[in-house]
DNA sequence: ATTATTGTACTAAGAAGTTAATACAATAAT
DNA sequence: ATTATTGTATTAACTTCTTAGTACAATAAT
């Protein structure tokens, strides 16, 4: 899987956005052991500290859990993984309807811009 | 006009999107004179340097130009205005259906999702 | 002519993010 | 029993971001 960074933006921050999607896709399932802290850093190309602070905000968000000496796992709360799914997709149609409006289009421009491009993803 | 920052992402950044999207909205006219660099530091709440920062990279971008001592204008240029309008609408939509897909919908269950959606904007 | 405003430049200090190196405790693997 | 792996913690150095303070040159406003 391929870690690619953007420069402007902590990295820390862009880790825990692709840890979450990776979860929230399943690609990472439910009570799945993760790598370890080492070789999550070493696949993203950072150092340790870094991947060890994205994870432990996973941790406090309840996506993952670890257990000492035996590694970090996803939850295994679906409902939890569900909630997160929704949540995301959600989130992600408000902040682009937010930034159309924002460069002056109308829910009416907003939906045909919309529609013609939907008909592209096909 | 509001400017809220969020945290954990540089500022100047924040500062040079926000002013981009006024820009392609045509809040800011064609033409039109902006606030002095000390104003908009003012209203934004930041330091002088930090949003000279931002206005040098728009202006790199050829989306202001400054006439030492008169003040700061947006481009004349329509086309560029154009342009700009039509390049942030694609992106905001590309970024929204790779964040979509990673998640784990497919085509299918996006245009199904977004259509919702659009149906609730009105 | 004088004053105020403009963009621009510079230095210094502090805050936040990143890397590096090392260490410890717990336990799975051998 | 010993070794290797796990998460976790700590310290130091470095880079980047942000603020603060100051200054200069050009010109619009007075």
């Amino acid at each position: 899987m391929e870690w690619n960074f953007k420069n402007g933006i902590p990295i820390y921050t862009q880790i825990i956005d692709e840890m979450t999607m990776r979860i929230a896709s399943g690609l990472y399932a439910p009570g799945e052991k993760l790598p370890s802290v080492r070789d999550l850093a070493m696949d993203a190309g950072v150092n340790p500290n870094t991947m060890q602070r994205a994870l432990a905000e996973l941790e406090r968000r309840e996506l993952v859990f670890s257990e000492r000496t035996s590694g970090r796992f996803v939850t295994k709360e679906e409902s939890v993984l569900k909630a997160l799914h929704e949540e995301l997709a959600r989130k992600y149609f408000e902040e682009f309807a937010d930034k159309l409006r924002k460069i002056g289009m109308t829910g009416e421009e907003i939906t045909g811009a919309v529609r013609r491009w939907l008909e592209e993803i096909r």
